[in-house]
DNA sequence: ATTATCTATAGATCTATAGATAATGC
DNA sequence: ATTATCTATAGATCTATAGATAATGC
């Protein structure tokens, strides 16, 4: 049954992406090897041939994961940025959302290999905000600062928002106010009266 | 080997508060019901006469450890709140650290049941930060938004701190950007230049 | 010859239950 | 009589490995 290298790498794509889904609806413990292959169309065995081990994949999936979020973000105002991360939309599709806030609880219960891939992938977030802000506003200092604290709270929403059931109005209410506020401090506002 | 009601209830808390600190060092997919009950001294079967479920046991657990962060800071002024919160202290001990910023991930993967219960959580904390803001400025419109916006900082800074390794500069970095912008806003600055 | 996959399984762990034991609570 | 615990185990699931198969890559 053996493959071409093209097939091979085919596939290792294919598992990577579906674990990149999974994990971020179930988290990393809450997928297995032997689920993850069946919706790969492969036998839970073959696993070894493209992973050391799960957590090898679960770092290779994190890296992917946060470089897709990214990608998705990079080049863009802050502004824009908050609107759609700090949104419904986001909060209810997990799976497709961004990486830091589905899987950033999980990450601090890994190993070190696998926090450093977090703490790489915030980094870029960190710096691609910064730049998203100086289009916003005039050049002023403190502004990497500022990408932090924006980047922390609209993380901080989604998972909040998140952790409410389905009907809460705290849910939304937690994604309006952080919404405003980011707003706010992007375009360097002082804070609502 | 039956025991006093006295001691049965002494048991129920001792599982409850092993399960509290366990949980939020490990996650609720990462403690078994039979470690647990060990770390009691108690043996798994017993388990079941306390819970109907390992569900059960979550949403208990998350109603006290909730519980327990809202009277760890009620009463104090929020700017006092947010130096214990955003802090290494904190972030380096998840197990004795607020139930929001270790669960919530986890939480988001839970039935509405259990869910239910950390939406009450949040709205309690909420309301207790808004009561702090109010000892930190003179009474303003907006309170309440302010107060879910400082929360969800504080939330998502202790959150992607704990995402980096341990020798990260980026960790400590997280923790100081956001310790800082949230002291502004509960002063009701604008950010600083 | 190498190797990607599959089959089968080891060995551990998971939640949950059944039945025995023995002391409390009535 | 009730019941909190313990022992034992069911049945499922978990990660990981060994060996067979068969097609690629040399």
């Amino acid at each position: 049954m053996r493959i071409t290298k093209e097939k091979k790498r085919e596939n290792h794509e294919r598992i990577v992406a579906i674990a990149s889904e999974l994990f971020r609806e179930h988290g990393f413990d809450g997928v297995g090897v032997a689920e993850l292959m069946e919706r790969a169309g492969l036998t839970h065995g073959g696993f070894y041939n493209h992973f050391r081990s799960k957590e090898d994949l679960i770092a290779e999936t994190a890296e992917k994961g946060l470089r897709e979020t990214l990608e998705r973000y990079a080049g863009q105002d802050a502004v824009a940025v908050m609107e759609l991360y700090i949104s419904r939309e986001h909060r209810d599709a997990p799976g497709q959302g961004c990486t830091a806030a589905a899987l950033s609880c999980d990450a601090a219960r890994q190993p070190d290999e696998t926090k450093s891939v977090f703490a790489a992938g915030i980094e870029k977030l960190v710096c691609a905000l910064e730049d998203g802000i100086a289009r916003n506003s005039a050049p002023r200092g403190g502004m990497r600062a500022q990408a932090i604290s924006v980047l922390a709270q609209a993380v901080g929403a989604v998972i909040l928002s998140r952790a409410c059931p389905d009907d809460s109005s705290l849910a939304d209410e937690i994604l309006d106010a952080c919404r405003a506020d980011c707003r706010d401090a992007i375009e360097n506002r002082a804070h609502k009266q």
